[in-house]
DNA sequence: GTTGAAATCGATAACGCTTTCAAATGATGC
DNA sequence: GCATCATTTGAAAGCGTTATCGATTTCAAC
């Protein structure tokens, strides 16, 4: 069915009928309601194409994933939050995936060009991102999840992850330890770099140097958390406190400490971000674990929130979203003691 | 920039410039290359509501996630496959996400008579699903991964849950295991009741007898796992074995199985199903895990293949793929030994 | 040269909506 | 009662494609 057709059953124009959908304020509310009803009786509901031809909206984002991969449990929950807020609005999320960054920008042009989205989300950014000059240059609206340098303003929603590091850091050196490993995200990106430098600063302000043999940088995987913590916990001076950046990591850290035969939250201390996934919890671990935590779910229903605004055109100015990090405190984190021997297993 | 501007700057008709683009056999070969390399040099794209309206194709396909929380790693996966393939038709993907199953059914609804995505891919499937009837009547195209009990014929893509539990089982039954307990996915479920009718089967098959206590249903998260596996050690009779329904829940799992002083694949064999996320692998747990391997990934892949033959109407007859899956042996799983007492700690 | 078939190309009518501008209706004041 | 103004409705012109015909060109064969 379709306007015509529709407005016809009604006895109105088309004109009307659509005014009264779009809510467009000259139509009486009597009318207004009658047309609702009617839509909903007869399920009418106008043909996103048509309208996307006749205003030139396309009611749609995009997000590009490189690689495939990229796809991680990250991607997972903030799609949950920015798909519940956008379904307020009635914007759809377009996907699309690509295996390089070539063919990541080749993209932008296409869903810019083809009118198939009004903005997109990028997200993952390294220290020095040329999608913000490409997409200013495009004139495709868009979001950085996260932060980078750039001389252009842009909008953006990150996290304080300087500050999250440099508290998590801090707290363990306040309890003593002053051998404090860190793995980090993959080397380049901007959220890595900023909690290398909140690491740094927190042992600086303590008078404590940075071993660099103490530093990883790496996927947020199981597998990694385990192979850097392993590798750690063979140095001569092994860490007595280790931050992990991701749970993912910080379960393969439990994972090879437990196997050096030593106790988390004894013999090495832990600290792991959490962006707050629904199926792996730091309250069910054993022990409890102490972490940065902030909820990258969130951080979709806010940039939602952002794109909505963006698309309403009430974007005076530009949108710098800068969240701070609640450090929690568990059973995964105490005081220093004097590393043992590597056999040394208790209880 | 539009067609005519576009077709005005090679001097020709728009006819002949939309056809060399879509690759219609009545244009030259000359002219199409012609056409072609000016579409790349201005970088025209044709207007995707414009032929959405043209045509009545929207192209691209759409998705729901209920409930937001729906949206977890296998999810990542299996898109990241899905769009690969659907990336080289040129398909976009439309996601959703949606509260209620009433309002996941009215979604459809809204896509259906908007002619937002010419298809959907159900997915998560219980065992009687009232989606296959209403988007059958809807006249919506869909594809399900996974199954469900139905009278009207569907496209489906499925794995053989029965046949890999069943050989889990059976192989574990082979081992001299006959307590064995199995952490399965959400009852209702068509893959976890498949699998369950598969771990009844090898027990039958060896006059085994299943003990209800051993069994357990619920979300694959870790925190499930490490639940359920603590559970079932604290039985009179303590199960030396166990069949974990992901890699989620068998490191929950093992994490129970290492808190209540027992070694894995000595003690208490495992075998979990893996659905071959590149963040966790079997292979680099420790000891390593064997399992019932099958790539969610490939199976998206596969899905956007069909997806591909669907819209270009080569479907006759529906698709009902069913693969089997693999059991790959690890270090997990060893020959049954007496149950020691809980303190039995060792090495 | 013509001719006719085959190969190309082009004018134009949809496609289903929004939006502009004009018209009709209703209300108000005199 | 009628002019005036505000409110509500409608006709029609796009929006940028595709697809249907009909028109033109090409070219081999006579």
């Amino acid at each position: 069915m379709n306007l015509k057709e529709f407005s016809r059953k009604l006895g109105l124009s088309q004109t009307t009928v659509s005014r009264a959908l779009s809510g467009y304020p000259e139509v009486k509310a009597e009318t207004r309601e009658r047309v609702a009803e009617a839509a909903r009786k007869y399920g009418y509901h106008p043909n996103r194409a048509a309208i996307g031809l006749a205003t030139g909206r396309a009611g749609a984002i995009g997000i590009v994933f490189r690689g495939g991969t990229e796809f991680g449990p990250h991607t997972s929950e903030f799609m949950g939050g920015l798909g519940t807020r956008l379904e307020e609005d009635g914007i759809d999320m377009l996907l699309s995936t690509v295996v390089s960054r070539e063919a990541e920008l080749q993209t932008y042009r296409r869903l810019a060009a083809s009118k198939r989205v009004d903005a997109v989300i990028l997200h993952s950014p390294s220290v020095e991102d040329d999608r913000i000059a490409f997409l200013t240059q495009l004139g495709l609206p868009f979001i950085l999840h996260g932060r980078t340098k750039s001389d252009l303003p842009y909008h953006f929603m990150d996290i304080d992850n300087f500050g999250a590091i440099r508290q998590a850091a801090g707290y363990l050196a306040d309890l003593g330890h002053s051998r404090i490993a860190f793995i980090n995200g993959l080397k380049g990106r901007t959220f890595a770099e900023h909690r290398d430098q909140g690491f740094r600063a927190a042992h600086a302000e303590r008078g404590l140097i940075v071993d660099d043999a103490l530093l990883g940088n790496g996927d947020f995987t199981d597998e990694m958390g385990f192979r850097f913590m392993a590798g750690f916990l063979e140095l001569k001076e092994r860490p007595t406190a280790v931050i992990a950046g991701s749970m993912m990591s910080a379960l393969g850290a439990m994972r090879a400490v437990r196997t050096a035969g030593l106790k988390l939250g004894d013999d090495v201390s832990l600290i792991a971000h959490d962006d707050v996934f629904p199926y792996i919890s730091a309250d069910n671990m054993v022990p409890t674990v102490s972490t940065t935590r902030s909820s990258i779910r969130a951080a979709g229903v806010r940039i939602g929130e952002m794109l909505h605004d963006i698309m309403d055109g009430k974007d005076d100015g530009y949108f710098n979203d800068v969240w701070p990090v609640e450090l929690v405190l568990k059973n995964s984190t105490g005081p220093v003691r004097a590393p043992s021997r590597k056999v040394g297993v208790r209880g």
